[in-house]
DNA sequence: TTGTTCCGTAAGTCATGACTTACCTATAAG
DNA sequence: CTTATAGGTAAGTCATGACTTACGGAACAA
């Protein structure tokens, strides 16, 4: 929900990897899981993760339940970061002219 | 080092606390310890690790640290996220598209 | 109905990391 | 030189989370 919840989640290197690997498209948890080194519980569960932080979203297709990127979600957390960087770098060069004077 | 270190460096609420207070402008060790739930330590070793990350950087003030954003490595985060953005919003795109067919 | 596939959930293990207190160094002040 | 201030480091504790295996349910096939 929050961005924090979404940092959090890409904070795990085996998360980020299926975050990136649905950047690339849509995937099933069990294609998923034949392209990393954990089992598909695992993929679950770093799944279930993503959604709750809003990053991925899940369709069912018969038996198979095709996850991807969600848009809006990775919208929300694009937002906060472009925040971030305008306040951040324009505090570091108030604070440089500060420091010279 | 690597946008990954970044990202895991701002995963802990903690770190993003003290992060984004050096964001609002420089600050000694103890300063952000006293803004903070935790202790001078805790502060230290978080710091230590936003460092490593090169997202913070540090100078000695005679016996005081300040510590600061480091504007170059913030900005290869940003790098990183402004391309992901791309990719990830045009795969959906196209995946709809796909879907539609 | 009986299997087979795809996947989520439960439960348990094990490592990691986020803290703490205690201690040490270095700079500055008296 | 002694004392106080600022902060990094070591060592230990404790919780969390990233896995595993085992199991259960739901959709298609025969």
């Amino acid at each position: 929900m929050t961005y924090g919840t979404k940092i959090e989640a890409l904070g795990s290197p085996t998360r980020r990897a299926i975050f990136e690997r649905l950047a690339a498209g849509p995937s099933a948890v069990g294609a998923l899981a034949a392209g990393l080194p954990v089992s598909r519980p695992a993929v679950s569960q770093h799944l279930k993760a993503l959604k709750d932080a809003r990053l991925v979203m899940e369709e069912r297709r018969g038996r198979a339940r095709i996850y991807s990127i969600d848009p809006k979600g990775v919208a929300e957390l694009r937002d906060y970061f472009d925040r971030f960087w305008d306040v951040a770098l324009d505090a570091y060069k108030r604070s440089l002219e500060a420091g010279d004077a």
